[in-house]
DNA sequence: CGTGCATCTGACAACGTTGTCCAGGCTCTA
DNA sequence: TAGAGCCTGGACAACGTTGTCAGATGCACG
């Protein structure tokens, strides 16, 4: 029973399969035990089973033990696919983010996937690595697999093609960055707040000739964190220099270049604000390698800031807590809350180390 | 927090069924549209725009346009739960490790990612906490899905449970640390031979009271650490005194109590090699607060390592190869190649960076 | 001893997709 | 122009589970 003799097909191989299994998909590799297995095994109905693995009531215990005794000897397990396809629900949710090899993102996964299980859901992760077509394929790929809900930490800035599935009950909270022209709920750190504090200490301490090295400016933080810059600037009364202010890709060596030459030439900036942890982590090997100190203040926090000499001033975002928060809003739109959408915005902290408390050299 | 009182204001609908469907699936959240909606819709058959979606040949031009039309009118997405039901492979892998705050795991499973991303292939991720049980819960919910392979950090130390699966069809692949009591693939790093060669570094430097403080003994990698780091002072004829060792959790109190108890007393050590990425942390801190210098080296590489003064010696292990290679060992496994389990041991790196070739203090 | 009721049990039809197979319509040749 | 083949399209059954509902069983009670 378990290989459908078919008749040997003298047909020519025209047909067009492309190159997929010739059989349906019984032939597939281990063939694994159903619930009409276990109930042929013991000699009971299919509904029977299902009722003894979800637990539902109006079973004999002695029914039920020989359900269980099959289950085991089978070796059982629910195929939650068909349990998906009938239900509705996969018990499933999708986190897209930008490069889980990130320090900023794993503790921020691992707080979102704690929130999942504590509702009994598992977490589906991909990376974005901040391109935005990237981003578009892995959540449709998540919607196709129809995750109850979806944390993104946008690449891309247009997430109209999100709405038929928002629209369709994928609940959907962004992180970190807003979406693009669309309406949906989002969980950020105050970028732009942390970002000027961070400034203003710098220039309590006697700087005026601050440079600025930040993202990509197609990235929401990128320029929220340059407009704090901006605002502590013109909060004290000073003008900035353009040549002193430099957005682009977070890669070592762009940084590197970027670091040199906002500290060399006539006017060179006494003191760095650095915009996002791998930005600063560069910054730092660039100031080690001076001959006088520069004061420096980075966004996000980095491990072992403390024991650098000076020890890294830093405007601290607190990962887990945002993914924490965007997960317990997912799962309040899935048990039904249907509040408007909302902006939820996390403080920063800054931390004083001693890089950023450094006077001016000149 | 404040339970926002929220407008009640429309309520949209009335039917909100309260928490579990009275009725088939149908009633549902979003009714999305199948292709059987699509079909009617673009007035040809199911099959026809099963064929569509798929790619597959055989669909005149005009009728695939209008086909697409359709789905795009509808913002129809394939339901990717009925797809695995009907062809039995999920095109997802799962990946159970210890904790993805870990900066030695979120490379790992970016790594892992991207070669599934590669075979097309969805990564469900979940953390143990280092909990045997909690690894089992994990491990069987992603069977239950039909993941179609696992790649597995252990945190028990008996998988047989993992034996039905397995010869279900599920490969599997262990990683960072061997499976118990069943024979399946794994890739390790060398720890023992990494071990040795960091202390036996710290013997050329004439170091003879070393310390060792490593993870709780129920860890593989612990334990071989260990046992390269016994083989190294018996090859230098070093007589290990037992108060120079401590295994156990690697928070950071345990940690520091066990570095103060060994660099005090009678004859304290001189240097010290730290098991792993969180000792290593935790001991670089107790360092710099003491008055004399102790040499250290550390399993795992970290980052800004080589920024403190002096910079950290490690042996490094590659995390994002380590999850490379075992991923890729996993898709070979799914592609049909029934080679025997294999032990997979890469090797390790000392990179020296100063606190390492401290000479011994007294 | 028969009836009524509560409790268990199982047959059946979905869920949305894909593999199989056949029916038409078409083109191309003899 | 008829027959043979090819191309396109669609009907149908299966994948493994769960909701519905009706049948079977047992028990208490009149």
């Amino acid at each position: 029973m378990a290989e459908t003799a078919r008749t040997p097909v003298s047909r020519p191989r025209a047909d067009g399969s492309p190159s997929d299994g010739t059989a349906d998909a019984k032939s597939r590799y281990g063939n694994r035990p159903t619930m009409k297995d276990v109930a042929a095994r013991a000699g009971v109905g299919l509904k029977t089973v299902s009722r003894v693995v979800n637990g539902e009531p109006g079973v004999t215990p002695d029914t039920e033990r020989r359900v269980q005794e099959a289950i085991d000897a089978l070796g059982f397990r629910r195929n939650d696919s068909a349990r998906v396809l009938r239900k509705g629900r996969t018990a499933s949710i999708g986190l897209v983010l930008e490069d889980l090899a990130d320090p900023f993102y794993g503790p921020l996964s691992r707080a979102v996937e704690e929130v999942a299980r504590a509702h009994g859901a598992l977490l589906i992760n991909g990376s974005s690595a901040e391109d935005p077509d990237r981003e578009q394929e892995l959540v449709l790929a998540l919607c196709a697999r129809r995750v109850d809900g979806l944390v993104v930490i946008p690449a891309g800035d247009d997430h109209r093609y999100l709405e038929p599935e928002i629209a369709a009950g994928v609940a959907t909270v962004f992180v970190d960055r807003p979406p693009g022209r669309i309406d949906a709920d989002v969980v950020l750190s105050d970028s732009f707040g942390g970002a000027r504090d961070g400034v203003a200490h710098l220039i309590a301490h006697g700087h005026r000739r601050i440079g600025f090295i930040g993202d990509q400016p197609r990235i929401h933080t990128a320029i929220e964190r340059l407009r704090g810059y901006r605002a502590a600037m013109a909060d004290a009364g000073i003008d900035v220099d353009e040549s002193w202010v430099s957005l682009g890709p977070t890669d070592p060596e762009r940084v590197r270049r970027a670091a040199e030459s906002m500290l060399t030439g006539p006017a060179p900036v006494t003191a760095v604000f650095a915009g996002n942890n791998r930005v600063t982590v560069t910054v730092v090997r660039v100031l080690a390698a001076l001959p006088r100190p520069v004061a420096l203040v980075g966004f996000d926090d980095i491990e072992l800031a403390d024991l650098l000499s000076p020890g890294v001033t830093v405007v601290a975002q607190d990962a887990a807590q945002l993914g924490r928060t965007a997960a317990e809003r997912l799962f309040r739109q899935l048990d039904g809350a249907s509040d408007a959408p909302e902006r939820i915005e996390l403080p920063t902290r800054l931390i004083t180390r001693g890089s950023g408390e450094l006077a001016p050299a000149d």
